[in-house]
DNA sequence: AATGAATGAGAGTTCATTCAT
DNA sequence: CATGAATGAACTCTCATTCAT
């Protein structure tokens, strides 16, 4: 006699987490477009024309799937812009500049694919409640961090200013950033103009990073 | 027949504004200590320990007061940082560059006596709504360009880079500003390292707008 | 110029008692006709005519309202019985047994007057949770306390068996008693069943409590 | 053209039995220590680590499995204390209150042996609706009826009191028994306590069925 | 003019039940 | 025949808003 086989539908792993990534899909939407107050478990499930048994079949509360959706989008913007943090790596201030021009470039294509994700982690994540602002600050940190990494290097190397404070304006690429990336968003900051904003902050970041002359 | 004298104590209207004032004072705390979303109507009730009655006497509607609210911590920022435009003029990059300075000092300044308004700025007003938005766009577009014609400004007058991209780099000085000041309402960025964020903000903008060599 | 007086509408304390009052009766009619599970908020804001919210001005939640409902039921009950302890004092066996009869006669009297009553403390209340059993036992144990103590005087003062388990024997002449109840409330045991009934218990109690001859 | 035989093991009538029973006994116990409201279907179904189909398989509803349940229980509590209803003869009042004495313990035994049979008897079953409370009143006068039918033996046969209420003393009987099975599965009647409650029931009794002296 | 009791729409959540696999 | 994912009605509870006093 084989081993009793089980009895009945085998459960399919793969069905649930199809599942929870439709829903964390959907949820993300939800709160992009109607923010995280407005969004109701209906909106979601309503995307995806299930029940609303479905959706807490899949996750505990409306609070749980917001750090799965903020997460999620936290991990797609960095796979998109960072996909190797090896690739940091220069060796002279023109080709870091060229990657950073390069990676501009890459945020502003997920922006333009997926406004979403920043509508949802730039403007809503902010007012929830102190534990997600905590998440989103950790990443942002993070980011934050393997610029600055990469900084040291170019310092290291000798083509970075010698009393660069690295951390500082890594922090300050990002955020040079954000003004271009909320009229992308809004208005949309496209063409001509969003190249010339781009080249605006590689130009900005150049002259502070270059060694005294 | 003149018209008829209502009986009693005639309506005040200085009464009727020291009331709004005070319930868009309670609405501000309320709002920025709890988010607009948990805050309730009774929350603020309680701070000046009169009724919900009160309330809708004087504002239609949670989100109405809330205008007010925003306006409110707009114009006091802009007042305690930018209390006259016409300073902005300047005759040379040290003057500017110093101008900057108190200007940033200034805005340290507000978020140390009332860390409430920033946190209502920057952390819940991006997510109620479309109008809230534009609104709050409004006012930063309004700074934007007050900074970006003292930009032009100096561009006109040399001693500023010529192709200097004015509307972009003042709203990119602006959120140069942003980390800062989210470290000082959470953490407390406070004396030798403050005044290192400043220094690396000024120099950033030293280097980008200083006339090509 | 006299005692600033208190702006608007004085609050009424007795409002709100009258109202929790009114809600304890509509609980506990909701309670004891559909049951504690089947009967919902609105069931018993629908007997009132009143809105949801107002339920929940003056309770904290369902739960809350049944402790209500049960002190209540206990009150009552307890007070139409055994209005006045004291009158359990009794010189003879003769005049304990009338006693006897005439409380039983009490309670049928409270039965037929408001069933919904003993509905809830014989039927509902059991099956809530342990707090509410031990509140209704305590309840239980009280009146049984005060029928032991009264049978103790009769054994000290020699008219009733001096081997008596007075508390066993109380707690038994209440538990006597239900299956009369239950046809009260059910069928209706009336006229001269009742009064059968109601004779066999003394009866029982009369042979069980007399001393040995 | 003879019936088609459906292929593979032909449906076992005795499993689905087994089955039966096994989700009777489950139910059974989640009821008896959830609470019938508080039990889930998924509660049941863990107990036999089945899914809630098998359930649905078996039974209507979460409403029907109670009155088999509720059956169950009361076969079992029966056929514990009266297995064999002839045995309810006997010829003197020596040997009937022997009887009663061993009948009382045998109710006991049951308690002490699965408490949640008497847990969901007394407590539960009262609270449901009006077809359960008159199944359970059903099965109580069923045993009430065997118990007057040997009261009435006794009356015939001239050792108990000619004027005997024979229904309404079995009814006694049984109730006088409730006091103590409550406390026997609440805080656990016990040991010599135990005994003196059964002693004090069959002297009630004893007084309460003799023969005018 | 102020009060706060009352309202009720609508939120998040649970769970008995169904049914595709 | 078993499974458990899916369903959605119904629940308890919240809170912005109204209005009798």
């Amino acid at each position: 006699m084989p081993a009793a086989r089980r009895r009945g539908r085998p459960p399919d792993p793969q069905l649930a987490e199809t599942r929870r990534r439709a829903l964390v899909a959907a949820a993300s939407e939800a709160f992009a477009q109607q923010g995280y107050a407005a969004a109701g478990i209906a909106d979601i499930d309503a995307r995806l024309e299930s029940g609303h048994g479905t959706f807490y079949r899949h996750f505990e509360s409306k609070r749980e799937i917001l750090d799965h959706v903020v997460d999620d989008a936290i991990a797609r913007l960095v796979a998109s812009v960072l996909p190797d943090p090896a690739a940091l790596q220069t060796g002279s201030a023109e080709e870091f500049l060229a990657l950073v021009d390069e990676l501009i470039g890459r945020v502003f294509a997920v922006v333009d694919a997926e406004p979403d994700v920043l509508c949802l982690l730039l403007l809503e994540t902010t007012s929830i409640d102190e534990a997600m602002t905590l998440r989103l600050l950790n990443a942002v940190e993070g980011v934050t961090g393997a610029v600055a990494a990469a900084l040291e290097d170019g310092v290291r190397d000798g083509f970075l200013r010698a009393d660069l404070d690295t951390h500082a304006v890594a922090a300050q690429a990002l955020y040079l950033l954000v003004p271009g990336l909320l009229r992308t968003i809004r208005g949309g900051l496209q063409g001509e103009d969003r190249d010339r904003y781009r080249r605006g902050v590689v130009e900005l970041l150049a002259r502070g990073i270059a060694p005294a002359a």
